[in-house]
DNA sequence: CTAATTGTTGACCATTCAGTCCGTAATTAC
DNA sequence: GTAATTACGGACTGAATGGTCAACAATTAG
């Protein structure tokens, strides 16, 4: 019978996730990994065969709970121009708050995505997941219920207005510049 | 009388360039920076006194050759719509011959602008050179001529949509997804 | 108790890393 | 020719890297 594990490998993901998120693939070594968890890598090497995999599931892991989040927010009550409002406020609420972190998948999709194939192809179907949401919600209110080109072409907008904001973040945009980009994209909607 | 210099620093300069954008600060080694210039790296060292000085000046070309680009194309005739229009079709006309490389400035803000002083110092620098060269555009045109407030809030989501787009374009966005983004954007001018 | 199984620990490994060293090379001034 | 200066080439350095190894550990079944 075999040994039991005495970490939760959930939580180990998700300090390996923030070094990641932070340092890049590269730019986080097992031994930052180690230290973040309070692991040694042969155990994690016990979870996983190598380094890509283990950033391949913190990358999915994030991306599950981006996509939860945005899900709950686009969900709530009211428009969809609303709806929209409370997710990009919630960029400006970081924002205010000094938190510059930006966004992993975007982090992902600039450093890695042309580098390795199993990352560029999870970066791919996560914007798909993202157009896919943003689409659903647009499609609940006039006149993008009616005109699929224009809600194809808002979605597009808006997702392109998402990620530009969070690379602004993340490279120390003034929160006024955040803030109006922000409030003008919703205001498009 | 000292010996000259034997390659061209400005040429050596474009190929780090290259290393940079493509594999990042820690991806790329001096090594690969080595094969791709032909130099041995004492040579660099000639030049430079670390990597992250030679990342610096690589970045700060690329800025300047992007700005210079953008500035051509703003300058153009026509609306600032009509010029915007130009310069998102650039975007469209990269994807559309399969180039996905991006932007080294949005690489360099997601990757390595949190974690290194001096390329936060860069990368910010240069949001505020694009944020002015596109309120100027802005400012030749009604009605962001005359509304200070209208323009700041364009100037905004316009670079938001921009950087969007260029993260999109790396995240092997498909075309269609770019061109929607691309020209809504502009419609929204 | 032993056997089987997986988990933990810490040492180990070969390679790579950014940077350094030093002999040789190229150029001009005298 | 020598001297002075910077450039080039290739070897070298200590540390860091991702991953491996093997002894010991924890657990249950029989």
């Amino acid at each position: 019978m075999a040994r039991p594990r005495t970490f939760d490998a959930e939580e180990a993901l998700a300090s390996v996730m923030s070094v990641f998120w932070r340092n890049g693939f590269e730019g986080a070594s097992m031994q930052a990994i180690e230290t973040a968890t309070g692991l040694n890598k042969q155990s994690l090497y016990r979870l996983f065969p190598d380094k890509r995999s283990i950033y391949l599931a913190a990358l999915s892991r994030y991306v599950g709970e981006e996509l939860a989040h945005a899900d709950a927010v686009l969900s709530g009550p009211g428009s969809a121009k609303q709806r929209f409002a409370s997710l990009f406020d919630g960029l400006i609420a970081l924002a205010e708050k000094g938190d510059r972190s930006g966004c992993f998948l975007c982090n992902a999709a600039t450093d890695q995505a042309q580098l390795d194939e199993k990352t560029k192809t999870l970066v791919s179907a996560s914007l798909k997941r993202v157009e896919k949401k943003f689409r659903k919600t647009l499609a609940q209110s006039h006149p993008y219920a009616e005109d699929l080109q224009r809600r194809e072409a808002m979605a597009g907008l808006l997702m392109a207005a998402y990620f530009g904001i969070r690379v602004m973040t993340k490279a120390n945009a003034p929160l006024r510049l955040i803030k109006a980009a922000a409030n003008e994209a919703v205001a498009k909607i």
